[in-house]
DNA sequence: GCAAGGTC
């Protein structure tokens, strides 16, 4: 028998189904899946299937000086127990074995991996294939000529492995226990996370540092015939055009000038056609950034260009090439479009033209092809919003790359209006090219009319603007993302979750993202004492280790203990500093969590949590002082810059997913709730006509509103109210309940909204929530949410209790194990409740 | 319970 051993489980079934001239059947052993034709079997290994660690005397944190993590032995421990057994067994039957791991260097590693595992049960041949892309001529050209593992290659990744665990572990540790935060809360440091965490804390610093400057900028109208078109005051200095006047008396002096003009006479008219080619394919960066134009979090982007992956609509997502491989023919592909409601039109003019060429970008690798449609088509309805969103992008990306390139004509007018220079730069699309089927970026166009050399024209409406320089922006995250790209760190696999691991601990918060005052203390420390682990250098130098590593220059042992000395220097350094540090992190992290000071005592109220697990603002000065003011009971508080004038207390504002909101100042909310009375509006439905109970609108002390009953806490009815606007008693009335109807106004802009019997309200509220649940479950959507509601299935409770099959016969384009997809999550989040 | 890298 010959066992073939694949990266993952997708690859596993398509080299089968190629192999196999799809005859392959697929079988399950230990719940994994195993393919099997004539004498081969092919199973999929889900990336690393063992981890590397210390041994576990080393586990507990308190037991161990950090620093004796750096001499400490380092094993190999399998992570996926059911696929390193599947591995074992199927190898002890098999007389052959191919490793087909993805085609780079942690590929090697894997595939190195499942080498050894296979080597504890056998000694049979082993033999190695490498292909790019999954396509019939690569997999079968590759099994045609196999080849032998890189063991240099691998190597190389496991002391990537040996030294990021060194350092990340030893470091992190020191840091935790030196501010005595061992829980959940513990303090991460690592060759990827914390560069990218400087980059964020040094940009905030800038911002910090900036001081802005005062400057002038003047605009004036020019008319040629009714046409009006704005230009921009300038002046030229050393050859260059100099918009920005810098002092108000020349700014003042130019505008009279300015505003004393009636006419300008056109100096030169210049007129030029600029290229606008066409984007290069998408690797994973570029993926990201086109998908946070369409307003998905990188996050988002990759979960969903996974799912798309995995249904087989689009080809893999993770990919650092930008070079279409020799075997995607774009005709064929582009055919695959025709005769599609959406696509068709594009997708023919697009073969019509006389040859098409692929753009290229500059990285060619052989990992994965860039990521472009399979040809695959899914059904609208079968797709979330986002999903179809995601694969209309990936589809018209692809368009764009075998499209032509765009042609704007460029106009650019300069005027002289009583010695002032005025300018109008013109810009206008003379061929769409690729935007015709890419409408992702724009096409806005800026008219300017032709006038000519000597031409006089009317100045009319000048004006002055008083600005000030503005400090360096706050990356986004695709920035962040394309940022540690261009350094090096991290792979087209991790970086996202990179960003998502810095929000986890505590260091960055809000989107752009800023840094909290842990993140700075971080940072700090190690700039201080282990300047190595914030430097992006770190990475670089250990890429040309393993590149010396690959050539035979050097071997594992000599890099890691290279490292491991330089490690071994840096605790020597900290050892009497220890103190120092943690005291430092820990006031940090108190900042991060200090709202003022405390009316009654001057202590620092602090944002503190009940055993209970609810929070709540304190002071530090507990338990001689006891003063608290309440928070909303929903989300995660974070402390603001923004700070109440009043009180001088830091605003707070709760993190919850969606339904995150700007809470303010709790004493300020405290103090509106006890200055406002409760107003009666009704009956209470519960208690009223036993014991007298009213329903009334009240304020709480936390900021929530509700519509409650007076004899509260005696009865507990109660109908919550929106945070936010003014409730407003109408004389409209439910009969039904016999209450009166609410009006919400929220600003002045906004239309109130009629928010009726609060009953009713409420009874409408729970049945849009059931339905937002499981529009929440992965994958589902709002069309999809739509026709299970029209099956039936109008909560998370009816998901549950739902027959998958059942469902499945009634709702077009939802499969039963779709369904029973959705129910398993469903109750892993009710059981999560 | 630490990292970063795979994959789900």
């Amino acid at each position: 028998m010959e066992l073939i051993v694949t990266e993952k489980d997708n690859a596993a079934r398509r080299i089968a189904e190629i192999l196999s001239d799809d005859t392959a059947s697929t079988g399950r052993r230990n719940g994994v899946n195993v393919y099997r034709w004539g004498e081969k079997r092919c199973v999929g290994l889900s990336g690393h299937v063992v981890g590397v660690d210390f041994p576990p005397e080393y586990a507990d944190w308190r037991d161990v000086q950090p620093a004796e993590l750096v001499e400490a032995d380092i094993v190999k421990t399998p992570t996926q127990e059911n696929i390193v057994r599947t591995l074992k067994e199927l190898s002890g039957r098999a007389d052959r074995a191919t490793i087909a791991t993805d085609y780079d260097r942690e590929g090697e590693l894997i595939g190195k991996e499942a080498y050894e595992l296979i080597r504890e049960e056998t000694d049979i041949p082993i033999e190695r294939v490498r292909f790019s892309s999954i396509t019939e001529n690569e997999v079968r050209e590759a099994f045609g000529n196999p080849d032998d593992l890189d063991f240099d290659l691998a190597a190389a990744g496991e002391a990537r492995q040996i030294i990021d665990l060194l350092w990340g572990a030893a470091l992190t540790r020191f840091l935790s226990l030196s501010a005595g935060q061992l829980g959940e809360d513990f303090i991460s440091v690592g060759r990827v996370q914390s560069p990218t965490l400087k980059l964020i804390v040094d940009r905030e610093r800038e911002i910090q540092a900036f001081e802005p400057d005062d400057y002038w900028e003047l605009f004036a109208d020019l008319l040629q015939a009714d046409t009006a078109f704005e230009a921009q005051y300038f002046r030229r200095e050393d050859g260059k055009e100099k918009e920005r006047v810098w002092n108000e008396a020349d700014a003042t002096e130019a505008f009279e000038r300015l505003q004393g003009a009636r006419e300008a006479i056109v100096e030169s008219v210049r007129r030029r056609t600029r290229t606008d080619e066409p984007p290069a394919p998408f690797d994973t960066t570029r993926y990201i950034s086109a998908a946070s134009s369409v307003g998905l979090s990188a996050q988002k982007a990759m979960s969903v260009a996974e799912e798309l992956y995995t249904a087989g609509y689009i080809t893999y997502p993770r990919t650092d090439n930008t070079v279409y491989p020799d075997d995607l023919d774009p005709e064929a592909l582009l055919s695959e479009f025709t005769g599609h409601y959406l696509f068709s039109e594009d997708a023919e003019s697009l073969l019509a033209a006389e040859d098409i060429e692929p753009t290229e970008g500059d990285e060619e690798t052989t990992d994965h092809p860039p990521i472009h449609p399979t040809g695959e088509i899914p059904d609208r309805d079968g797709l979330s919003d986002d999903e179809w969103e995601v694969y209309e992008l990936v589809v018209r990306h692809f368009f764009a790359t075998v499209a032509d390139a765009a042609e704007w004509e460029h106009l650019k007018v300069v005027a002289d209006a009583n010695g002032c220079l005025l300018k109008s730069n013109g810009k206008r699309l003379v061929d769409p090219g690729y935007h015709e089927v890419y409408p992702y970026r724009s096409t806005a166009e800026n008219h300017v009319p032709a006038v000519e050399e000597g031409e006089l024209l009317d100045v009319e409406d000048a004006r002055i603007e008083a600005k000030q320089t503005q400090p360096p922006r706050r990356r986004g995250q695709s920035r962040l993302i394309e940022e540690m790209a261009d350094l090096g760190i991290g792979t087209k696999s991790t970086r996202h979750n990179t960003l998502q691991k810095l929000y986890d601990r505590g260091y960055i918060e809000s989107d752009p993202p800023r840094p909290t005052k842990l993140a700075v203390a971080v940072v700090e420390a190690a700039e201080k004492f282990a300047d190595r682990i914030v430097d992006e250098g770190m990475t670089a130098q250990l890429e040309a280790d393993m590149q010396a590593i690959v050539d035979g220059e050097k071997d594992l042992e000599e890099v890691t203990d290279e490292s491991r000395e330089m490690l071994e220097a840096i605790f020597e350094e900290l050892h009497d500093s220890r103190e120092a540090v943690g005291e430092h992190l820990r006031e940090s992290m108190k900042a991060d969590r200090t709202l003022g000071s405390c009316p009654e005592c001057g202590e620092s109220l602090l944002v503190r949590r009940s055993r209970q697990g609810s929070y709540f603002v304190g002071c530090d000065g507990f338990p001689e002082c006891r003063y608290t003011l309440p928070l909303p009971n929903q989300g995660e508080p974070t402390v603001l810059e923004e700070t109440c004038s009043e009180h001088d207390l830091r605003h707070v504002k709760m993190l919850a997913g969606r339904s995150t909101f700007v809470h303010g100042c709790p004493q300020c909310k405290s103090e509106e709730a006890d200055d406002t009375d409760d107003e009666v509006i009704g009956v209470c439905p519960e208690c009223g006509t036993e014991h007298g109970g009213e329903l009334a609108i009240k304020r709480l002390r936390n900021g929530s509103r509700l519509v409650g009953c007076t004899r509260y806490p005696e009865c507990e009815y109660s109908l919550p109210l929106p945070r936010r606007g003014d409730i407003e008693v109408t004389e409209g009335r439910c009969e039904e309940h016999d209450l009166p109807h609410l009006l919400v106004t929220d600003g002045a802009d906004d239309d109130p909204w009629d928010l009726g019997c609060p009953i009713c309200n409420y009874a409408d509220y729970r049945e849009r929530q059931a339905a937002s649940e499981i529009e929440d479950l992965d994958g589902v959507g709002a069309k999809t949410a739509e026709k299970l509601a029209a099956a039936g299935i109008e909560s998370i409770e009816d998901l549950r209790a739902a027959d998958a099959d059942a469902v499945a016969d009634d709702v077009q384009g939802v499969s039963g194990d779709r369904l029973r997809e959705w129910q398993a999550a469903a109750n892993a989040s009710a059981a999560a409740d």
